[in-house]
DNA sequence: TATGAATGAGTATTCATTCAT
DNA sequence: TATGAATGAATACTCATTCAT
């Protein structure tokens, strides 16, 4: 029946019921029924369900994030330029794989017992890293942060307003560049206790 | 030997194994087993483990929300003064619950099956209309919520930052109100397909 | 609030639940929950759940069953008269116990571990024993085991027939008078293997 | 080792332990236990204990009891010859499933929370319908429930006589059959308040 | 490439019972 | 006469995983 393209079906169900129910929540059990085999016939493909959520990080988000990072470390020091582009490479990147992003967003606590969310959590620290100038102002860190966060967090909130997700894609990627745009021009902390809590943006 | 104080102890325990490792993955024989009781003790307190996550939730959480909801909806139509009071207010009642607060963020998928989980979406709904113009553009919604998001999150992310507690809320405080007053300034969505990427704050 | 009837109450209340929900899934939760007191209280008026329906059965089938046997018994030898005066007297005394005679039959697998349960399958052997003769055919072994088993169920079944209560133990009543009455004219079983199957009543 | 019997012989031990020791006291661990193997297993081999008892229901009553129905059925207006033949039939069935009818017959109780419960009380009252003139007499009604029941209990009741398995059986019958046969000819319900309580059989 | 059969460790929950107050 | 707080042992059930075929 079914070619060599079941272990492609076993990622695709996988990821639908992961976004869908949790980590914890989807059993192996349920994944081979939906599927119609075996919990045996997943083992065949997969060594145990933590290689299966690896293989979906791997293939979806972890490659493509390297990517947007290699390109970046190639071009330091960074200017606001490169910081803007990385924000619009990587949006772009994560829209693609936007169950996954779902999920990483939701199942933050189980992602704690997998190596993968370790390397995860090791990417967003370098893109952090990337977008955020060293001895930033406690501010402009939570405005870097933020603005990663927003670009995660647009693509599956906001179902009220009937925006298509190119569109919130877009809305999420600016208010990202304005975060950072806005970090980016404060430039180093300044003298500690000089924390002033005024507007001082553009 | 300990008085009336074995619920407390045990929400207590229980709120730090359900922030440190999750909902899911907490059981109850941990719980009891650090508390040095039977796991038929703790139902004698609380009738299933839902209830007792649930206790959590109104204590810490729901109870004061619904303070801020209250204070803010006795003030309609919404000035952009009292939505930054909004964020004041709600920013000082979410410091006190952090582990909670984390709890939430890091366990949206638990959250889904548990009807606690519901009511704590409306809170967060309700806010975000508070500080949310109807009508509002596409990515002042993103700004809104953002808003909302970001002072979640900077109570238990930017660890590496050796700030204080309080620091790290009024920096995230600070971001919070920005983005709103920027959204608030924008006013209802333009004429639609005018929407200008480029910057418009102040 | 409530005299000295609490025994009775929890009687009352038990005989209800343990005849609608059987014996092993009436927990004494429950009962307690239904009197308003506290499980704790039951143990104070009962040693244990053994102990309560022992109770039941001691004040309304142990005790009376004993009086017509020892009726019976003060007239032996047993003509088919005082057989018949025996269901009659039996008769009357378990319809004013009805819920608890719909409790035996219904959990007979309960009752084999309780010594409460002993003691009824003897009075029943020893009533069996007085309205069967000694030497019976197996035929007449069965009609006296049906005619005590039929005043039983009658007081429950037959539901669907809008019969009252007191209609449906007198059309019991009668049924096993004829089951025993023709059984007490076939006298002991006849030369073993003549266990013709026809008619021979009468 | 076991080819693919195990789910016979848990059916097999599961059958003997529930007639032994009821439903509710015998739990999947004792069955597991006498097997041999895991609880686990079970499961395995029937989604849940209510599973496993409604199999051995199907396999050994309710196909059987259909059988006997609809041949019954088939055979309309129900002549006093087709009463008996029906009698006849169900005997030799159910005589093969004696642990299963005890097991009925002592678990009354719990098979109210059990849908193969329902589905056993229906059999009976369609084959009650079946031997049971409609609109007969009160006594008649109880003379054709006492005659399904006698056949059920005498499999099991009567240890004392050491008769066999098949004595037993046809003794049962053969008071059954009259039983059924003298309600027969007493036809309709008499006018009320004829309901004499003498003799007039045949 | 898969399946059938099984396991071991775990889960939430319930129950009868106890005892100091 | 009762209660509040707790226990120990049990229960049905689920899960990720294994392995011979």
């Amino acid at each position: 029946m079914s070619r060599g393209n079941t272990r492609q079906r076993i990622q695709d169900i996988a990821l639908e019921l992961f976004a869908e129910r949790g980590y914890e929540k989807t059993s192996l059990r349920e994944i081979a029924e939906q599927l119609g085999v075996t919990k045996a016939a997943l083992y065949y493909h997969f060594k145990t369900k933590e290689d299966l959520v690896t293989s979906l990080f791997e293939d979806l988000v972890l490659g493509p994030a390297d990517e947007v990072i290699a390109w970046a470390e190639a071009r330091q020091p960074t200017t606001l330029e490169t910081k803007l582009e990385i924000l619009n490479r990587y949006s772009e990147c994560i829209s693609k794989a936007t169950p996954l992003v779902r999920f990483i967003h939701e199942n933050q606590a189980a992602l704690r017992d997998l190596s993968v969310g370790e390397q995860m959590k090791a990417r967003m620290f370098t893109l952090l890293k990337l977008i955020k100038d060293e001895d930033a102002a406690l501010t402009d860190q939570v405005r870097c942060s933020s603005a990663l966060f927003t670009m995660h967090s647009s693509l599956f909130t906001l179902e009220s307003s009937g925006a298509g997700i190119e569109e919130k894609r877009q809305a999420a990627l600016e208010v990202a560049r304005e975060l950072v745009t806005s970090a980016h021009h404060h430039g180093p902390a300044p003298r500690p206790a000089a924390e002033t809590s005024s507007a001082r943006h553009g």
